[in-house]
RNA sequence: GGGCGCUUAGCUCAGCUGGUUCAGAGCAUCUGCCUUACAAGCAGAGGGUCGGGAGUUCAAAUCUCUCAGCGCCCACCA
């Protein structure tokens, strides 16, 4: 048997069993169920190509892989799909940038070909990392299944629905104000715009009568798009301004005029009641225009610089524009008043600047009729969420949901697979050719396909079908892998992709396939740092999960993790500098743990090779049990018991802690010295070899147990104090099987009364200043029941608070000078009449004294209460009364106690 | 403006269907221990009127209402 350091090291442990456990394929799966399995699947969030580990992806991916192996280990068929997302927007920036910077180019130099060649270049070069990282997590995906959203069978898939949806009507092409990023050059939709508020200011400008005679006051806080303006509109009902509809007014600093119009839309009673109607760069000002059936002038470009219509401005950015035009409207005199003003201002998600609304020509997916089964399916609970009150934000977007707009003017993702005539027309098509046919045209006709990508969410939505190679030869629909793993059972992610991605994949399911792709979904937490604010890069508050695992191992991480992440919740995590590097010191907790573990099973190795253990010894019969090898069998039965309710219930961090405390708590603490005092009683060495084992049982059972949260150190260890070949794994392994019937309660409860008088032994011990090493004689009563309890135990508990073999005493007999207590009707006493500090004595019996007379205070007003003695349960009556009687006997202890201190 | 969530020890959080000596854990603090698995440990201690108030109930940290504070999501008042 090997020599185990003292301390565990989880680096070298970490890779060696990662590789192994790749080598014999046990994370891998057969395309086609297997009779008699039952599948668990799991769709990973792709994340992006360009994606480096966060803190969120551990909790994530640690959710994912507890849940993976757990279902493994009871036996599933369990797979875990992996991938990665070509991320359009993110992606392209990232090359963009790096081309900009390096060779001073733009992707426009390159051409579109070359861009996308540069981009793969890339792609192969740095992307896929975050994949390399999520082994080192631990992550039992099935690799070989890994899929890219733009690898050959997806871009089928991604063709394919886009053509179906185009044929059914369900997405069109159409002219309309979109969020268009100017950093980007593209559109967005309406998720990837996130609305901040900030403090602008508003400026009231005059628009003075074409007819002289005054002028009409416009608050607005975006001056620059006055060049925009067609019209000034006002509430049909408001009085003040009824007679001037129909006047036109002149748009400051220019010389045009517009019509005074009436629309509902104005509110009377907001700023000067007068709003300025700018259709090309304002949604609802747009709509405004439709109805008024007014121009649409466009004043503002692709790059966010005013155009021609700005006169002077020309060529000017936005936001610089805007500092001079309100520099010149107040040297014109044009400005009734400028005040600061609180609003909401739409920011690009991905680049961060200052979206604008912008009028163009886009392609939409029609959401109307998508949304309805995907709302049902979650209402129905065919799809269930947790935590559940996600369903309520996911009906109140799913009901007022809008068209989503796919098209991005990218290069980078699925280009559009739309084909225009020249006579205008156009549709969607697999080739060009079959296009020419669809609109019935000659051959000799050539066509243009459409220029832009479809939105990176348009490929994810699908993630259900094409990991499972849905049309990934163009033919084949209902493969063995669908028919084997959808609907799968759990998806993992954050809330904030609810809309992005979790609402879509229902409805593309739904649609494509009549079925929803999951069954379960857990929403997981955020991490957030110590002072509340999500981690990012750029506030370097973000510890590198790599330099947490080399520092504390991956298995304290995903632990620890775990451990501080409850269902639903934020979490947070402390972030401290350590030479530089974000670190999060709370890991330690995950860490002192494997550590705990690693020497349990030290001691175990240990003992057993003192024992002279050979792999076939056989574990303790019934009859050879102790109370302390009971209670312990009781405690994990329990256990095994309490891990697949929690797990059952996504109760994960309560399945973290009861394992915690059964391991540090019942195992080592307790169950452990216990051992060590019937292994030191008993030398022979049939006993010493089954006592070994049946420890060892329990313990390689909690392993098991506990292997879905820590991979690595379980495998190790399993592998250590079992003597066992390097090629059969834990992580392929059952679970210990949960039996009802060791599960005693009574017992349990029973051994909870050693352990308290253990506890105030030491507490007596420690509280009078008594060195801990010394031993005293010790002096028990009990009742006659436990007699043979207790007698059985005796040298457990001398042992446990190093003292003398306890001695029973009758009824009426009693040490002089002795420190005393008493534990639910268990006199205790020891004796150690030159130590006792007699002030403190007295001191401690009167605040003992004290709360038993509490208890008894609030026993026996319960007790007299009718109403409670007629309702409450029996068993809690009785509890009371039980209570009562202790505290009244504890009491009289207690005093006589006192009075002999007294003399 | 609408919706959701949170508030328990100095800090981070448990406490699942109201009741068992229920007010807990870890960290931090204090005291004592190198007891032959573990000082990344062992033993002990101090520390909270469970955000405020009201209600339901024999019984409330737990259920209801309300107020306050914090956070998130959604929404077309310039």
């Amino acid at each position: 048997m090997q020599e185990l350091a003292k301390q565990y090291s989880p680096t070298s442990v970490e890779s060696t069993w990662y590789e192994r456990w790749m080598a014999a394929q046990i994370f891998a799966i057969p395309e086609q169920l297997p009779k008699g399995k039952t599948p668990f699947s799991i769709l990973m969030p792709p994340p992006n190509v360009t994606g480096m580990l966060t803190m969120g992806h551990v909790l994530n991916h640690s959710i994912q892989d507890l849940y993976i192996r757990y279902k493994r280990m009871c036996g599933f068929q369990a797979v875990w799909f992996p991938g990665l997302d070509h991320a359009g927007i993110a992606t392209q920036s990232k090359v963009e940038g790096m081309l900009r910077e390096t060779e001073g180019i733009g992707r426009r130099d390159l051409g579109r070909e070359k861009f996308v060649e540069r981009v793969y270049e890339w792609k192969e070069k740095y992307g896929g990392i975050i994949l390399q990282q999520l082994r080192r997590l631990g992550n039992s995906c099935d690799w070989d299944r890994t899929l890219f959203t733009m690898d050959e069978g997806a871009n089928r898939a991604v063709e394919e629905t886009f053509i179906r949806l185009f044929d059914a009507g369900l997405i069109y092409r159409g002219k309309r104000i979109i969020n268009w990023s100017p950093v980007m050059q593209s559109a967005l939709s309406d998720e990837e715009v996130i609305m901040r508020e900030q403090t602008d200011k508003m400026v009231t400008l005059k628009y003075h009568f074409e007819d002289g005679g005054g002028f009409m006051s416009v608050a607005t806080v975006r001056p620059e798009t006055i060049f925009g303006d067609v019209a000034v509109a006002v509430h049909p009902k408001d009085d003040r301004y009824s007679a001037f509809v129909g006047k036109t007014v002149r748009v400051p600093l220019t010389d045009r005029y517009v019509p005074i119009i009436a629309d509902d839309y104005v509110e009377k009673d907001f700023g000067t009641g007068c709003l300025k109607i700018t259709p090309a760069h304002d949604p609802n000002d747009f709509e405004v225009g439709q109805r008024h059936n007014l121009p649409i002038l466009v004043s503002i470009t692709a790059d966010a610089k005013l155009n021609e219509l700005a006169g002077p401005y020309n060529g000017l950015d936005r936001f610089d524009a805007r500092k001079r035009i309100m520099k010149d409207l107040e040297a014109a005199e044009l400005i009734v008043k400028s005040e600061d003003y609180t609003h909401k201002v739409g920011y690009s998600e991905r680049g961060g600047e200052v979206v604008e609304p912008y009028y163009s020509d886009q392609w939409f997916v029609s959401m109307k009729v998508l949304a309805e089964p995907a709302l049902k399916a979650v209402q129905e609970g065919s799809v269930r969420f947790y935590p559940e009150h996600w369903t309520k934000t996911y009906e109140h977007w799913m009901t007022n949901i809008r068209d989503w707009c796919i098209s991005r003017q990218l290069w980078w993702g699925h280009r559009i697979p739309v084909y225009y005539a020249p006579d205008g027309r156009f549709t969607a098509a697999h080739s060009e050719q079959e296009a020419r046919t669809k609109l019935g045209l000659d051959d000799s006709i050539s066509m243009i396909r459409d220029e832009d990508s479809v939105d990176t969410w348009f490929s994810s939505w699908l993630w259900m079908l094409t990991t499972m190679h849905w049309l990934d030869d163009g033919i084949t629909e209902d493969t063995s892998l669908l028919r084997s793993y959808l609907p799968t059972d759990l998806l993992v992610t954050g809330p904030d992709i609810i809309f992005f991605w979790v609402a879509r994949m229902i409805m593309a399911s739904l649609y494509f396939k009549n079925q929803v792709p999951f069954r379960d979904v857990y929403f997981t937490s955020i991490i957030r740092d110590g002072d509340g604010r999500k981690m990012s890069k750029s506030l370097g508050n973000s510890p590198d999960p790599l330099f947490l695992f080399d520092k504390y191992g991956a298995d304290a991480v995903r632990y620890t993790t775990l451990y501080l992440a409850p269902l639903g919740l934020d979490v947070k995590v402390n972030v401290v500098d350590d030479n530089g590097k974000a670190d999060a010191p709370q890991m330690e907790f995950g860490r002192n743990f494997a550590n705990k573990i690693w020497n349990a099973a030290r001691f175990l190795h240990m003992k057993a090779s003192e024992a002279g253990m050979s792999s076939n010894a056989q574990s303790m019969p019934e009859e050879e049990w102790s109370a302390a090898d009971r209670w312990i069998l009781s405690r994990f039965h329990s256990t095994i018991h309490a891990v697949h309710e929690h797990l059952g219930a996504y109760r994960i961090t309560e399945y973290t802690r009861a394992l915690y405390d059964f391991i540090w708590k019942d195992f080592c603490d307790w169950y452990v010295e216990i051992m060590k005092v019937q292994f030191a009683e008993r030398e022979d060495p049939a006993y010493r070899q089954s006592l070994m084992r049946f420890a060892l049982d329990l313990f390689e059972g909690a392993l098991a147990l506990l292997h879905p949260v820590m991979p690595f150190i379980t495998e190790e260890i399993w592998h250590v104090i079992g003597d066992r070949a390097d090629d059969r794994f834990l992580a392929a392994s059952a679970l210990p099987a949960f039996d009802a019937q060791r599960v005693d309660t009574a017992r349990e409860r029973r051994f909870e009364l050693l352990q308290q008088i253990v506890d105030e032994l030491r507490m007596l011990k420690s509280q009078s200043g008594i060195k801990p090493g010394q031993k005293l004689p010790l002096y028990l009563r009990c009742a006659e029941d436990d007699k043979e309890f207790f007698g059985a135990v005796a040298s457990v508990i001398a042992s446990l608070t190093r003292n003398e073999l306890p001695q029973f005493l009758a009824e009426g007999q009693q040490p002089e000078s002795a420190l005393s207590s008493v534990v639910r009707g268990v006199d205790l006493f020891l004796v150690a009449e030159s130590v006792i500090d007699h002030d403190k004595e007295r001191e401690r019996l009167t605040k003992e004294l004290e709360r038993l007379q509490n208890l008894q205070r609030s026993a026996e007003q319960k007790l007299g209460n009718e109403r409670f003695v007629a309702n409450a349960k029996q068993e809690v009556v009785d509890a009371e009364r039980t209570k009562l009687q202790s505290a009244v006997d504890g009491i009289a202890k207690i005093q006589d106690a006192l009075s002999r201190l007294a003399s």
